[in-house]
DNA sequence: CTGATATATTTCGACATAGAAACATAATAG
DNA sequence: CTATTATGTTTCTATGTCGAAATATATCAG
């Protein structure tokens, strides 16, 4: 990726892998997320709301934030859809009133339990461009770089 | 990343390895775009339309698109918010005249000058979390994968 | 030249996303 | 017990993002 910028040998490579990053990854959500809207009519951060839902059980708002790494006001918008969706219903917490505690419905359970494993089955697919090794030194290598962040 | 799902052992390393690609990006994004809005009033997508404006010159919508990578409803929206922060302008091509072509401004050169160097120096410091050698693999595995996809 | 087709851009509708401010409810200090 | 502070959620405003439909202009067949 040249650039216009005069810059350091450090900072060629960095901004290069940088910009492979961000495109690799744009890129394999823009062939994941089209079959997930048309097949089951979810979005992604739906589709990680709903997993959350499935796996862990019932949960408040603000933990769901944390599972997916969004902001409260961003929860709230996606929870409304699901629940016009009839995906999800809220309950309101009766010790913390507070807190709005989301549940799965039967619809939500049914339908997560269905686009799940086919999104998964895609992912699988799509990541089998890199052999097994490859895989895991990518997945080594994003997880040095988010901790050195987040973490 | 643990999952409720019932998967192969493959598919559980493609889930792990793809889960952790997503995050890592979003945590260097997370943490490279708000200094760019705070400090230079930018999006990531303002930054990229600037950017190859300055590199290159000016240039049409439809080319635009192409080097951001995305969709011409988006390409029309971030250029108008940046046409009316007066950091570029459109001219109807003469010859064709369907075609915008988008031309940065003084005021908008004077920005990605300053933006751009600012930018690239926090994208270093960020990835010299990794090795340089690691920063090489890494590239080339997001180019691998990126490929696969698009090319 | 005219009608059909192709291309560039815009508009529209829906969703994601963040941050700030508002709001409801808890929890705590005094 | 009341005032203050903290917390969970919502609302509001601004952007990005896409796809589909609309619009403007070009191009091409005949």
């Amino acid at each position: 990726m040249p650039t216009h910028h005069q810059g350091s040998a450090d900072e060629v490579r960095a901004l290069d892998a940088f910009i492979k990053l961000v495109r690799g990854t744009n890129s394999t959500l823009a062939e994941l997320l089209p079959p997930l809207q048309r097949d089951f009519g979810l979005t992604e951060s739906q589709l990680g709301v709903l997993e959350a839902l499935h796996h862990l059980g019932p949960l408040a708002q603000g933990q769901i934030c944390q599972k997916i790494l969004k902001s409260g006001s961003n929860v709230t918008t996606v929870v409304d859809n699901l629940e016009r969706d009839g995906l999800v219903r809220r309950v309101r917490d009766a010790d913390d009133r507070r807190v709005q505690v989301v549940h799965l419905t039967e619809k939500g359970r049914e339908l997560i339990e269905r686009a799940f494993p086919a999104h998964a089955a895609r992912v699988t697919a799509l990541m089998a461009t890199l052999s097994s090794e490859e895989q895991a030194e990518l997945g080594r290598l994003c997880l040095k770089l988010g901790r050195a962040v987040a973490g």
